[in-house]
DNA sequence: CAGGATGTCTAGCGTTGCTATGATGTCGCC
DNA sequence: GGCGACATCATAGCAACGCTAGACATCCTG
């Protein structure tokens, strides 16, 4: 292989990131309503085809943005989980850390966790940043406890719930922090945040009553 | 008013109802995807205009179909609620009839909390079957209980994040079960639910651990 | 019965995701 | 060095989308 085709395949690589990229500044600016082939492509500057011969469509594109997503998610969630040593407040932190990932990218959220998608979940073809974010939740109890499993994807799904009616407007933005303090308490059977260390639930029933 | 014009506003509010109920059938038939204003025209047997003479656009038809999935979900839950006496009971009672409904209405489940909406949630101009429904979920909390509001906020967005996770493929449809009876089990600080009561706890720490 | 208002449809605008075709430029071979 | 083969890219266009202006017909009213 010649260099000047290894510079082509280099030239085309940082093309590919680039679309990436643009795709997902774009979406973060406008939303991904505004993210056209068109407006992608002028922003990339080339022509529409061009976006074809990296990506097989649209959804291809949002795809690899998601992709990166849960990467830095990943990466976010073990960072704070390795720096709160302490297991209950692990649990308090990872989730707090989902939230806020969540409310800070909004579009990148979005691609995914809401968009329709065919990235494959709990599966064999699973992305490995995907799994290692999940693995970062499922770390966060004993490795004892059989179904840590189960813990972990109720407590994602919890949090994606939350993420998920805040992000659309069905659930206001305020009292995030006594939700998040609420869930993780129940979560891990035993008081865990700080809003329960300063005894938000004292003199309160939790028990359901007709 | 004379009897003619009576007659072309009964017409015209029969033929309203007509346009919300092919929308919600042609997106529980084939997805919302497939919704579009020149199907639905030819559905009920008009031109596009019609469509455009009862309802501002396509987004305002998917909100009447909305907020017509309110009423139903309320009632539902309602009738679950007041079947089930026992209190803890209740709660799963109610929260399982949820999931069901989401899962057997997957396009008007979407209209209701995901797709995009300008329907106010938590607001004086909420819809009032979308009120009472958000109730059912308050009323299966003791009635002293100060926060019950935030509790039902929580079950609410739990249950909204496996029913979201698993319509799009996210997290698997089988373990249904056992991700409800943990989450109300955790949820109402007690078990609760057929599985808690078959002693599926025993044995397993529910403590987060490093 | 004429006139005006009401209601409906035909036709079309601008935009979308995507692609067939053709021009341009580069590479390897003789 | 010149030339055919190949890869690369843009122009132009397709079908379908949400939505709307204007023409047409129909019906009630004076």
């Amino acid at each position: 292989m010649s260099a000047i085709t290894e510079r082509r395949e280099r030239e085309r690589a940082q093309r590919h990131q680039l679309i990436i990229t643009a795709a997902r500044e774009l979406a973060e600016a406008e939303g991904w309503e505004a993210v056209t082939t068109r407006r992608l492509a002028e922003r990339v500057e080339y022509s529409q085809p061009v976006l074809y011969s990296h990506f097989s469509g649209k959804d291809a594109i949002m795809r690899a943005v998601a992709i990166e997503g849960f990467g830095e998610l990943a990466a976010r969630l073990r960072r704070v989980r390795l720096a709160t040593p302490e297991p209950p407040q692990a649990l308090h932190a990872v989730c707090r850390a989902y939230l806020e990932f969540a409310t800070e990218r909004p579009a990148l959220y979005q691609a995914m966790f809401i968009l329709p998608t065919d990235v494959k979940f709990a599966h064999a073809e699973t992305p490995p940043p995907l799994r290692a974010a999940f693995d970062e939740f499922v770390s966060c109890f004993r490795s004892d406890n059989q179904r840590r499993e189960l813990f972990a994807e109720v407590t994602w799904s919890a949090l994606h719930g939350i993420a998920a009616l805040t992000e659309s407007g069905r659930i206001p933005p305020n009292g995030q922090t006594e939700r998040l303090d609420f869930l993780v308490t129940q979560i891990a059977g035993t008081p865990s945040g700080p809003a329960a260390l300063r005894g938000q639930l004292k003199g309160q029933g939790s028990e359901p009553s007709h």
